[in-house]
RNA sequence: UGGGGAGUCGCCAAGUUGGUCAAGGCACCGGAUUUUGAUUCCGGCAUUCGAAGGUUCGAAUCCUUCUUCCCCAGCCA
């Protein structure tokens, strides 16, 4: 929406514990100033709401301090990758507003290099082919409290290692047959430096390299290369790769020993990932919501996702406030997703145009309005902007107004339409409920009411009677009659999955027993006239409803249909119960 | 039980070298403005920093012990 929302505006840098370190490297001049991260997704899967953060993080970073930040893809496992990631990520990091430059890279890109500094790591002793099966490996490598015992493949010559590796490089064994392992420590306390393995034989086509190789480096022996080769100072990362660091920096150690690259060596820096309530933003649970159908698809609204985001009518600006808002620190906690939907409004309050929309409509009959008459209203298209004019309303003697602004007999602090009440019909008149209507079943099908003719807004005897009740209004022959989407949170419980009270003691909560079933919610609605011309991902406010947007999908020309984001924030229902 | 992390207001989160430092945001509660019961505005909101000891004139910040939670035994990332 916006790029530089007045409340979303980059606020002075909160301080953090990455935003020290960087300014500690600056201060002794480690890096001479210079300031380079990445963001380094695998092409697997669509980004969701953790992804942005981390985006926001580095990209973020490297603007604040002047640097730079790389869009990596860690393509490393072509089983899982596909093109089609790749380009939906770019869409993604671009939709959030960042810029990678000319820094766009692959890990598949350094194939060749990774594979010579494999063999430097063979020459030099640091690894060692491994002949062992999977299921032996495990049972070598002991456990948590056990140390593992070495393989008796550990020690072969450089010779046959280099002999073997290069064989494995060829294609002369079968998946699985052999691995390339480093040489560090099989009694270590860290199990990932337990002779990891860095490189396996896989026999499959690479969306980027296609036949070209049939071993492929792991993650942990890919990564520090890919970040060194890159010349990324602070490499940010999650708290599970925190058990890594010892080997990453050991392998790019290792290498700089043996000239591969300078120093200093880049940073592996370790943050919590986000824990949202009432979301799930495990790539396995995204997977299954959508392969069972809970939800319609990769871009439903109501998904985590970044294009479930965009259509819901989430704003970058308002990703971008909060990561802002909600900082970076190791400890992991969980942030209430009220937080994100007020960084919603909080945006779009600045940004979206009001408009008029009747959801649950329910007609007015102005019992001394001219018959067949109309005339023309006028409504401020944002009121804290006069600069973006008004817009003409038809008004008539018939409208649609909301089935929940009428009470037959009003609650306490009720001050909208009873019989007997007046209240602003808003851009309009002023209205007095004379009756009602009611079907034989007892729903009441119209209000009756009488206009006071010298009220209209906007003249000067409008404001000659105060009321407290200010309610929207459609005029019926006037109205676009279009589809809207109520969506609300995806969860009914705020940590999906947790046990809960109540439960039986043999019940496995599974989150998707939390699923909240009214989550999407299709209706029909009466909207203004106006509405009818809107775009494809145009955001309104919908007066005294919340934010909407016309889906970017489903709408054709001439023929919007809207999303609720969000709904406004609403004390009267709290003070009503 | 081995190793690595984290515990500051309802939810986040500053606080690094010990001295009015318990910032700030969100939420919440008041009150004012308001033709959105929205927005905006103004005011309130931790004698206390997971717990217990200790060092010190003085500790959220140093030491000790305890406690709770998270991560690690893929030829995934």
């Amino acid at each position: 929406m916006s790029d530089t929302p007045k409340s979303g505006a980059i606020a002075p840098p909160a301080s953090n514990f990455i935003r020290n370190l960087i300014d500690e490297d600056n201060r002794s001049g480690k890096w001479g100033g210079r300031v380079e991260t990445r963001f380094p997704p695998e092409p697997n899967g669509y980004l969701h709401y953790g992804h942005a953060k981390s985006i926001c993080l580095n990209f973020g970073l490297a603007q604040s301090y002047g640097g730079a930040c790389h869009l990596r893809f860690d393509d490393t496992n072509p089983e899982k990758e596909e093109q089609e990631y790749v380009d939906s990520i770019i869409e993604a990091v671009r939709w959030l507003g960042f810029d990678w430059g000319e820094h766009l890279y692959f890990a598949s890109d350094y194939f060749d290099r990774m594979y010579a500094c494999a063999e430097y790591l063979i020459t030099s002793g640091r690894a060692y082919v491994e002949s062992l099966s999977a299921e032996e490996m495990r049972a070598y490598r002991g456990t948590l409290t056990e140390p593992g015992r070495d393989s008796p493949y550990r020690n072969r010559s450089v010779a046959e290692n280099l002999d073997l590796f290069r064989r494995m490089r060829a294609g002369e064994f079968t998946d699985g047959q052999h691995i390339l392992r480093a040489k560090v420590d099989m009694t270590s306390p860290n199990l990932n430096l337990r002779d990891p393995a860095i490189y396996r034989i896989r026999r499959a086509t690479h969306h980027r390299t296609g036949d070209a190789w049939c071993i492929y480096p792991m993650y942990t022996f890919a990564h520090p290369i890919e970040d060194a080769i890159e010349g990324i100072t602070h490499s940010l990362c999650t708290l599970e790769f925190e058990d890594q660091r010892p080997f990453y920096d050991w392998l790019l150690d290792a290498l700089a020993t043996g000239g591969f690259f300078p120093r200093p060596l880049p940073q592996q820096i370790e943050f919590a990932r986000l824990n949202l309530t009432y979301v799930v933003l495990s790539k396995r649970k995204l997977i299954q919501l959508v392969d069972e159908h809970h939800v319609d698809g990769w871009d439903d609204p109501r998904l985590p996702t970044l294009v479930g985001a965009r259509r819901r009518g989430f704003t970058a600006a308002g990703f971008r406030l909060f990561a802002e808002r909600i900082g970076v620190t190791k400890s992991d906690t969980w942030i209430d997703v009220s937080v994100l939907e007020e960084c919603m409004r909080e945006d779009l309050n600045d940004a979206a145009e009001r408009r008029v929309a009747v959801l649950d409509p329910l007609k007015l009959v102005i019992t001394n309005y001219p018959e067949g008459h109309s005339e023309q209203c006028e409504a401020p298209n944002h009121p804290l902007k006069p600069e973006l004019g008004k817009r003409p309303m038809p008004f008539s003697g018939e409208l649609w107004i909301e089935r929940e602004d009428f009470m037959e007999t009003p609650a306490k602090g009720f001050h909208r339409l009873y019989p007997g009440n007046m209240a602003r019909l808003r851009y309009g008149y002023v209205v007095k409920c004379s009756g009602y209507e009611k079907d034989a079943d007892g729903n009441v099908t119209a209000v009756l009411c009488e206009y006071l003719p010298d009220t209209k807004s906007g003249t000067p005897g409008a404001d000659s009677v105060k009321v407290k009740g200010n309610l929207h209004w459609v005029s019926v022959a006037h109205a676009y009659e279009a589809e809207v989407r109520l969506y609300d949170r995806l969860f009914a419980h705020p940590y999906p999955g947790n046990r809960r009270e109540g439960d039986p003691e043999d019940f496995e909560r599974s989150y998707i027993d939390d699923f909240n079933d009214t989550s999407k919610l299709t209706i029909r609605a009466q909207l203004e006239p106006a509405l009818a011309n809107a775009r494809p991902e145009d955001h309104f406010q919908f007066e005294r409803h919340g934010y909407f947007v016309a889906d970017r999908i489903d709408s054709t020309a001439g023929a919007p249909v809207f999303n609720r984001t969000v709904t406004l924030k609403d004390s009267w229902s709290k003070t009503k119960g």
